[in-house]
DNA sequence: CCCACTTGCTACATATTATGTAGCACGACT
DNA sequence: AGTCGTGCTACATAATATGTAGCAAGTGGG
């Protein structure tokens, strides 16, 4: 985890340095439209080891971003306004993967 | 790095593969603006080891975001498309922070 | 009461990846 | 020829992730 002094300052350093960490936007885009327990959203990312699954889920529901409910794992309202930002992420995806099978 | 079968499917999947390795958000993040060259580049994201940063660099000339030019490295002009998209997490990540400082 | 079953999660040995420091090779300038 | 800055590499050490097995707690029969 890169730790920096510009973290403290700025939020949206903090911001990339947990969406930066291994599985985190992975989890969230997963989480995006159905609850998922422990064990469907393992198998939903490629069988992600328990260990760090457990590491990412426990940073995000201390970041406010995910909540544990009676059906599993949910975004909090928050993150839901975060994951509409990376909703554009499928758009622009496409584009570039585009241009990058022209270019080979 | 996830390696994963809806990768090859899905562009979304391969985004997230990248944009989910240790500093990519990061780099992209610092060469928003303006460009800079290696070193400065390093300086900019917390002394970042030359290997790391060189691999991350190698991967994203790869698949056609930055590229090396005279003043150093620069995003593409996709990749500054998708700088505008990132642009917006600085707004949710002021309204994220307040939440989480009157949660704690 | 006991048993099977599912849940979130942990243990731990192994493999992968990042860090930090030093410095190389190359080009430009003096 | 010598110095400077550049992108980048080597390599030993430290930090992280993987994969497998299984624990502890809850639920719902029989």
């Amino acid at each position: 985890m890169p730790e920096n002094d510009k973290k403290a300052q700025r939020p949206i350093m903090a911001l990339l340095d947990i969406l930066g960490q291994r599985w985190v936007l992975r989890i969230i885009w997963e989480l995006r439209d159905a609850p998922l327990n422990f064990r469907a959203l393992r198998a939903r990312c490629d069988q992600i080891s328990p260990t760090v699954l457990n590491q990412r889920l426990t940073l995000l529901r201390d970041n406010g971003l995910v909540d544990l409910g009676d059906d599993g794992y949910v975004p909090t309202p928050l993150c839901e306004e975060l994951g509409e930002i990376l909703l554009q992420l499928t758009d622009w995806s496409r584009h570039w993967q585009q241009q990058q099978t022209q270019a080979d």
